[in-house]
RNA sequence: GGGCGUGUAGCUCAGUUGGUUAGAGCGCGUCACUGAUAAUGACGAGGUCCCAAGUUCGACUCUUGGCACGCCCA
């Protein structure tokens, strides 16, 4: 008895006998941890410079960043943007291009000028502009950093050590150089425009800082007297009377002195309306005059038959200006004239709105804004009016139209109101003179612009024509800003207004910059800048015309005070980064890469910058992604409470969970985000992180060089490599179309139905029993080393830490430690592995689904029977009479016991394939080592309680064999 | 209000030129294994394809009109 006991040992004492996985590879993650020390890792090896210096036999492929403003931590969309962008990187790095990336930092700007005000207070009054512009850019290279190191963090590659700044004197000079050219083709002019203006600070003001409150205003129905004759009088109307008056609606009485036409909307029916009790006739918009009448008395008017629009106004309709006798204006037509209030007419005082302006352009109006800059009255007002703060004025206005007996109408009226952020006081529309780029219309920058359009691909496609809509209805662009912290607009006036603002001088201002920097504007001399005691060149005088030769005397010069929208200081980078701070990445880029809002941001100000003056658009692709939303799909804000921090997520996850999280979404559409999708996304990267480990577990004892073999063509390691050939093409075909969330999904689904759920669950008994120098070990051994070095490179541009931890880890497998290599990231991607021959693949797809099948009949035994291991089961296969395969039944035999994990097999001949499953636990005994119930468990003298085959592996391996 | 998009299981996504009973993975539930073990496997339950009309023998798919959400603009 004892001598059989140790014959034959039984239960768990085999264990050692068994050849199982064995690594180092931790099944936990930990990646706040290991990240830190992967980025030192790359850090201390360079990586980023080792990239630029190996041989890319595809040649340069670049990616131009767009810069981020350097304001605040980085959020969600940050990480979207810069994620994706390495993505790409890393997959057009591993495919063997040359993909440099420099990252880049809007600089300049009104957020971190207000940032800085805010900080300075009062005291920033008495700052010399200078200072101010060193706090800010002291502020902004305090985020700079701060971003960058946020980035890093991420993982993603790129030349951190010189990013492009938009303070950078090379980058300023850039600007400069980009507007010399549009100067140059006569596509910038100077204009009077209205804009947000502060009365108490007396500054213009940015949208952004704009605070809306309510604000009770006055507002009138005032009569405009009508001036016409019996010719230009609408036959609709009737008879014509002896006087009409066009009736508008102003929140604003103040602004009526400027007043310089009344626009109407074409599409719209108005109508006179004739009283019963005088001879006044009053003019309004059909669908308003029920409104109007009841403001007056109710039964007074009666209405005429409509005209339209568009038909009184080839009538030529004119009227006299209520305030300044004698002065007659036109009525005019716009497309925003609405029906929800007023009357359907529109007093437009292109001096005091936008709408009103752009108007005022298409009818040559003239832009008359008699308010100072201090919210007074000058002297062209009437009388009445003279020194009057345009607060006061409302009233006095209202007054004045009342005894002229113009006033039909007034009340007190709440709305919300724009108001100076700073002071709280409300702001005012207030036109200045501004300079503009000609990108509207007929203008030849727009029609290259166009060409550009139709020469790039737009991915998705209907970004070509989201850009196109926007280029066709887009206004001439407004580029100056009255602000600190920008580059300055260089332009130079004399004495009497000439100012010099040319090709030459710009140029000359742009070298001066390159050498000093934008900052030294503001501290030197007009002479000092250009260098010169007189200047010979073209000259605008203040009336717009252009004086082709001209001499200024430079002492008698002052600067502008205009700095540059930020906008065309970015829309600049193609001139300013790719051939001026960067040239090592030349011009056009391959791919520009932003959130869908640079449509009508950067993607449109670096189209509209180079069509001035190139014949090539900046970019070849435009990629867009969508927006951040939680998980009910509503924006995140912090308003809202919804918004997720990069700090958090990464504290909380790790930059590997974030990364699989960008590439599992289809960024064309919102994209989704909440702590239950990462919490998911994280067990996702516990799946592909556990079957990379099994692999890793499977092959330590495995040298390639010595012991891979080629697996039976029968096998489910054939199969396998059938799944990994589908697999490369399938994730090589969704990179290359940028699709990450179709890379994910098939990486995803491959970890876990093809290689966890099915082949490695098959290869276990073989990879766990057989000697190990079986040629049935060492194919599958094979295969699980194709699949690992395929997947970690596969999934390399998307778990950029883990696939490194991984590739360091396939180091330190036997004979494979024969790389430099610092990284998988430089490692170019391997070819396919070999397409697998159709007749091999045909038996699969005949038997996976009888399988599937099989596996519910366990189930139905489990429950039935209380079958617990699929050991204890045989299958019998059923093959089909006088089916090709019936010959090739005993190869398959054996693989499909395994990939159903059951203990046996055997065939018995039918009509139809079929695969039944039986409990066998009262017919075989269980094989101790294998635990497989098999008829021969029992067979082996030597190992009575052993199957045939681990009976004859004991003995080998008792006889000292590998 | 306008432009560009989107809407299919709890989640992320498939769904060919319109054609059987709309799919996958995850999650969830139940069970099994305990030699991938804070792992793994199996089975199962989940859908008014945003809504409403229309075209058609037939609509997730085409048309029109709504609704909701996102970006941009007014």
């Amino acid at each position: 008895m004892s001598n059989t006991t140790e014959a034959t040992p039984s239960g768990n004492d085999y264990r050692h006998t068994l050849n199982l996985p064995k690594t180092t590879f931790d099944m936990k993650a930990n990646l706040t941890q290991r990240e830190p020390k992967m980025l030192a890792h790359w850090n201390e090896h360079k990586l980023y410079e080792r990239l630029r210096h190996e041989p890319h036999p595809k040649g340069r492929w670049v990616l131009h960043d767009g810069p981020p403003y350097a304001n605040g931590d980085i959020h969600l969309g940050h990480l979207i943007n810069k994620v994706l962008k390495d993505i790409v990187i890393k997959y057009r790095t591993m495919q063997g291009y040359d993909a440099p990336f420099v990252l880049g930092w809007d600089c300049h700007g009104l957020p971190i000028e207000s940032a800085v005000q805010k900080d300075l207070g009062p005291k920033m009054r008495h700052l010399p502009i200078s200072e101010v512009r060193h706090k800010c850019r002291d502020y902004a290279q305090k985020y700079v950093k701060l971003q960058s190191e946020s980035f890093q963090r991420l993982g993603v590659f790129g030349d951190f050590e010189h990013p492009y700044l938009t303070i950078d004197p090379l980058y300023e000079a850039g600007i400069l150089d980009v507007l010399a050219n549009l100067r140059q083709r006569d596509l910038v002019y100077r204009q009077r425009k209205p804009v947000h203006w502060c009365t108490s600070d007396q500054t213009a003001l940015a949208e952004a800082e704009l605070e809306y409150a309510d604000r009770k205003d006055l507002s009138v129905y005032v009569k405009f007297a009508l001036r016409f004759t019996a010719d230009t009088w609408p036959k609709a109307w009737g008879a014509a009377p002896a006087s009409a008056h066009l009736v508008i609606w102003t929140t604003t009485p103040w602004t009526l002195p400027a007043n310089r036409a009344v626009a109407i909307n074409p599409q719209h029916n108005y109508v006179c309306l004739r009283s019963s009790t005088n001879r006044d006739v009053l003019v309004v918009a059909a669908e308003r005059a029920g409104h109007i009448a009841t403001l007056t008395e109710p039964a007074q008017y009666a209405p005429s038959d409509p005209i339209s629009g568009a038909a009184w106004l080839e009538h030529k309709p004119q009227y006299e200006h209520p305030l300044d006798p004698g002065r007659i204006q036109p009525v005019v037509a716009a497309d925003y004239v609405t029906l929800d209030d007023g009357t359907g007419l529109v007093h437009t005082a292109p001096g005091h709105g936008t709408e009103d302006w752009q108007t005022g352009r298409r009818y040559g109006l003239d832009v008359y804004c008699p308010v100072l800059p201090d919210g007074r009255y000058d002297d062209s007002v009437p009388m009445f009016l003279h020194g009057q703060t345009i607060w006061q004025a409302n009233a006095v206005v209202a007054e004045h139209l009342k005894e002229k007996g113009l006033l039909l109408f007034s009340q007190e009226f709440n709305h919300s109101y724009p108001h100076c952020w700073r002071c709280r006081k409300p702001v005012i529309f207030r036109a200045t003179e501004q300079w503009f780029v000609r990108a509207s219309g007929q203008s030849s920058l727009l029609q290259n612009a166009r060409k550009f359009v139709d020469s790039v691909e737009w991915i998705p496609a209907w970004g070509k024509n989201r850009i196109s809509g926007m280029l066709d209805t887009r206004p001439d662009w407004c580029i100056s800003r009255q602000r600190t912290w920008g580059v300055p607009i260089p332009a130079f006036f004399d004495t009497e207004g000439n100012i010099l603002f040319s090709t030459k001088s710009i140029r000359q201002v742009a070298e001066f910059v390159r050498r000093h920097g934008a900052d030294a504007w503001y501290t030197h001399t007009p002479q000092a800048i250009l260098s010169a005691e007189t200047w010979e060149d073209q000259a605008i005088t203040p009336d717009g015309e252009v004086l082709p030769h001209h001499r200024f005397n430079t002492q008698d010069l002052r600067k502008g005070g205009d700095i540059l929208d930020v906008w065309f200081e970015s829309g600049a980078s193609h001139h300013a980064v790719l051939e001026g701070t960067h040239p090592q990445l030349g011009y056009p880029a391959n791919m520009y890469l932003e959130g869908s809002d640079q449509h009508r941001g950067w993607f449109q100000a670096s189209l509209l910058e180079a069509a001035g003056y190139r014949q090539e658009p900046p970019f070849k692709q435009v990629l867009t992604h969508g927006f951040v939303v939680d998980g009910q799909g509503r924006k995140m804000s912090k308003s809202l409470g919804n918004d997720i921090k990069v700090s958090d997520a990464l504290r909380d996850f790790g930059a590997d969970v974030l990364r699989l999280w960008v590439s599992s979404i289809d960024y064309q559409h919102d994209i989704p985000c909440s702590k239950d999708l990462l919490t998911r996304l994280g067990e996702s990267y516990r799946k592909i992180r556990n079957t990379i480990r099994y692999l890793l577990g499977n092959l330590y004892d495995f040298d390639p060089a010595q012991h891979a073999c080629a697996p039976e063509p029968h096998s489910v390691d054939t199969w396998m490599l059938g799944e990994l050939s589908d697999l490369y093409a399938g994730v090589h075909d969704a990179y290359d179309r940028y699709e990450f969330h179709r890379v994910f999904r098939l990486l995803h689904d491959f970890c876990n139905v093809n290689v966890s759920a099915i082949y490695a669950k098959a290869i276990k008994d073989r990879l766990y029993c057989e000697l190990p120098n079986a040629p049935r070990r060492r194919a599958s051994q094979t295969v699980c080393h194709a699949i690992l070095s395929q997947l970690v490179q596969l999934i390399a541009p998307i778990l950029a830490f883990t696939a490194d931890e991984t590739w360091q880890a396939m180091r330190q497998l036997p004979g494979q430690a024969t790389t430099t290599a610092a990284s998988i990231h430089e490692q170019p991607f391997l070819p396919a592995p070999p397409a697998i021959a159709e007749e091999l693949r045909a038996p699969w797809q005949l038997f996976m689904p009888l399988i599937d099948g099989a596996l519910k009949q366990l189930d139905t035994l489990k429950r039935s029977d209380g079958l617990g291991n699929p050991l204890d089961a045989e299958v019998v296969v059923v093959i089909a009479k006088g089916h090709p395969l019936s010959e090739q039944m005993k190869f398959y035999g054996p693989e499909i016991e395994d990939v159903l994990g059951v203990g046996y097999h055997r065939f018995e001949h039918g009509d139809l394939w079929a695969l039944q499953i039986h409990d066998v636990r009262n017919k075989y005994a269980s094989c101790a080592r294998s635990w497989k119930r098999r008829p021969d468990v029992g067979s082996d003298r030597q190992y009575p309680d052993l199957s045939a085959r681990d009976a004859a592996v004991m003995r080998q391996l008792g006889a000292g064999q590998p």
